[in-house]
DNA sequence: ATAACTTTGTGAAGAATTTCACAAGCCAGT
DNA sequence: ACTGGCTTGTGAAATTCTTCACAAAGTTAT
């Protein structure tokens, strides 16, 4: 999230930020941003902040946005079109290499404005000629858990799910769960808790 | 959380379920479990676990799942869409009483069964008809801000955003923001500083 | 009715995170 | 070069969160 605050500030030519001005922007403390860096390493420079340009490269850095990362999109609906139509995607070094469904009827049909969509039968073998690493998963929930074990056997090291189902992944494959479903609960709760008048009944 | 795996228990016919039968599903331990269930109430009994439909139900409360709220969604794109379709939206009470777009191209065209684009000129007006609390970002990260001032004037209490912009919204507004490219680069870091190798260079 | 077993709810202990506060360092102006 | 004004980096204090551990209470079997 700092990396998102760094680059607008640099696009705006801005060449230091203090503590201060990141915590108004950001929503937090002073203290917390120098920690939070601090625990990276020490970039700041005393009595004038952190260097924005400079900063921002070894967020990358740490990150490991530094090089391209293959990515497979499997489930050619709404979901998968959207994040393959998401230009911020590319630009941070995220390469769709294979977007995969298994209904026939999308299978083969032009994708955008070049990827063909695949079928989810040859998984296994273009997953390992890929050497993708990262898996978007936007299938329903019900077979979730069964791509990914195929996924997973396939190289796959990655999973970024939006199928509303929890998932079992092994310690050595990293898993982040969007449940839209979820977020939109949590604005229920907050709605309900915190003294709106609810206009429905 | 703990909604959507009791009523998965609850639909497989399960009536109670120990606090060491959901850690063990939810990968926390049965203490914790205690401790959140008990900060809402005590629903356990003694020598047997937790009541599970007795519990979705009070949850299902607690969230303000009781009735229906009335959504927007603002931007008829790919996201828009997926939202729109995904059913398990209306499952859970959230309606959409309105799909917004500012593009002439997309203004009156039919969206889904039965749905009509409108013009988002028209928003302030139909949010207050609408008694709408509850809005969908779902537009380019330019425009976000403007928009959501707007929105939040004529009556909208709730935003979850999708669009790639850190919004600033008045404390008696709840803002929840999807990053995708965020979560992406989560995962990113994780597998470069997890020690997997990487396949491309 | 009683005994053996299970499980909750919760204070207390322990761990982790956040905030405080200040010495040390850097810049700008003279 | 020196002074005054900022700002970082970081131990220590304060706060928050998690785990422990056990009394109280319920269930089941006999």
């Amino acid at each position: 999230m700092y990396l998102r605050y760094l680059e607008d500030l640099d696009s705006r030519g801005q060449q230091t930020a203090s503590s201060d001005e990141l915590a108004n922007l950001f929503g937090t403390t002073p203290a917390q941003v120098r920690k939070d860096l601090s625990s990276f390493g020490s970039f700041g420079k005393r009595g004038l902040g952190y260097p924005v340009h400079q900063l921002s490269d070894r967020l990358r850095e740490i990150l490991g946005l530094g090089h391209e990362w293959r990515v497979v999109i499997i489930g050619a609906g709404k979901i998968g079109a959207a994040l393959a139509n998401y230009h911020g995607f590319s630009q941070r070094g995220f390469r769709v290499v294979g977007v995969y469904d298994n209904s026939p009827a999308k299978i083969g049909q032009l994708w955008g404005d070049e990827t063909v969509v695949r079928d989810m039968a040859d998984l296994e073998r273009e997953i390992a000629g890929n050497e993708a690493l990262i898996a978007v998963l936007a299938i329903p929930g019900d077979d979730a858990q069964s791509v990914v074990d195929r996924i997973i056997a396939a190289g796959i090291r990655a999973i970024l799910n939006f199928a509303p189902a929890q998932l079992q992944v092994p310690a050595f494959v990293s898993l982040k769960t969007v449940n839209m479903a979820v977020e939109l609960e949590g604005l229920s709760f907050a709605l309900t808790n915190m003294g709106v008048e609810k206009g429905a009944a």
